[in-house]
DNA sequence: ACCCAACTACACACATCGTATAGCTTACTG
DNA sequence: CAGTAAGCTATACGATGTGTGTAGTTGGGT
């Protein structure tokens, strides 16, 4: 899906990076709204057309610039460390870090996918691929948090993945960090902590081998 | 604030509204990014030119709407129960049932005004000042349960209030009853866990009468 | 019956998206 | 090292939407 166009021409993928650089900066200096397509292809030193000639539309730009970012980011390695803690509360401790760590980074090209899925189905249903995405690794931590019985209540799988899921959002993340200033260490912090609170129980932690007991592999 | 032009004509008082009315449905059924002025004007049976001569812009007439309705909507005897609560834990309780109760309402008109504040100025400015507002209700809600000694740890009452106010949040609101199609009464029980788990220690509740002793009066 | 505020009808300037078309340039290929 | 096709430019156009300008018409209040 990323490589479509993969046999394009040496200029042809110049041009094409050159344009996605140029929206990322322009979105992260002034916001996806104020962005036109003319200003992306000023920066970029081309003509307004020659963008219609990589991209269909604004918002296949906008699509394919987060799938780019998203790549080039390396989602993996950061959520790799979640899956390798050795118990779900754990696992959970290190969500957290991971959407402390991760997240900032993408703060202003997920504002503006955000923002045009208001108005372009194309946008919504790209946006809700991704966040269907990010459900199932709340699922998935949910999942393990019951599995290791330390599921607090009231909370189902159900409940927990969903209450996990919408905690992810970028309002809650760029409302401390952006808004209320919070650094990423104390953002972390906290939510590690509200985390915990939250969904896992007050097991009998005094057993050391209980995190043995419970791990992945 | 509300009543600048009071001495307005009869016909204009139902002129403006037929077009707060019409604009309020209007971005309920479609959304704000796809409802024009003269969409607007249509429905409420005048001339796209007369809307001008009652709302400067259509930012203008965005933010009177949202006013418009938070004002109609009563607000004020949803948050009472709040602060009428016996202690602060009843109390966090309480805002839990009016953000699951009160803001539902809201969603469309508290996403439009979002989507607005992203692109305009003026929009983003009278956002602000609704949020500050919330954030001051988050403040007194962390000061009374630090009052009480009841805020758990590591919350101070600067953190509290911060991850209070962001867990306001539209999209945490849409995410669980829009996405996740979640009743209000699921809601507004899971959000009240979360803040009893999150902020509220685990204090003495056997001594009966540790209610009497910090309530408010 | 009068008058002025409120509204209409219509035209304009401007911004932005997306498309069309003819021609020029650069990079690959035989 | 030419030839050629892909990539790009230059320029124009249609469609929508916002906000303003202006002259004329209507209706509510006195």
């Amino acid at each position: 899906m990323t490589a479509i166009d993969e046999p394009a021409n040496a200029r042809s993928r110049r041009t094409r990076e050159a344009l996605l650089a140029a929206a990322r900066t322009l979105i992260e200096e002034h916001g996806f709204p104020a962005v036109t397509m003319a200003q992306v292809a000023e920066r970029a030193g081309v003509t307004r057309r020659a963008v219609y000639l990589h991209f269909a539309s604004r918002t296949d730009l906008l699509t394919a610039l987060f799938d780019y970012v998203n790549d080039a980011e390396d989602l993996a390695s950061s959520t790799r460390r979640v899956w390798d803690a050795p118990d779900a509360a754990a696992a959970l401790d290190e969500w957290a870090r991971h959407l402390a760590r991760y997240h900032p980074r993408l703060i202003s090209l997920a504002r503006a996918t955000d923002h045009a899925r208001r108005s372009d189905p194309d946008a919504a249903a790209h946006w809700d691929l991704v966040r269907r995405d990010w459900h199932a690794h709340c699922r998935r931590l949910s999942e393990w948090l019951d599995h290791d019985g330390r599921l607090a209540p009231p909370w189902t799988v159900d409940t927990a993945s969903d209450m996990l899921w919408v905690l992810m959002s970028f309002d809650v993340l760029e409302g401390l960090v952006v808004d209320r200033g919070w650094s990423r260490e104390r953002y972390a912090i906290h939510l590690a902590a509200l985390f915990r609170a939250t969904f896992v129980s007050q097991a009998d932690d005094s057993r050391d081998d209980a995190s043995s007991r419970s791990g992945t592999r």
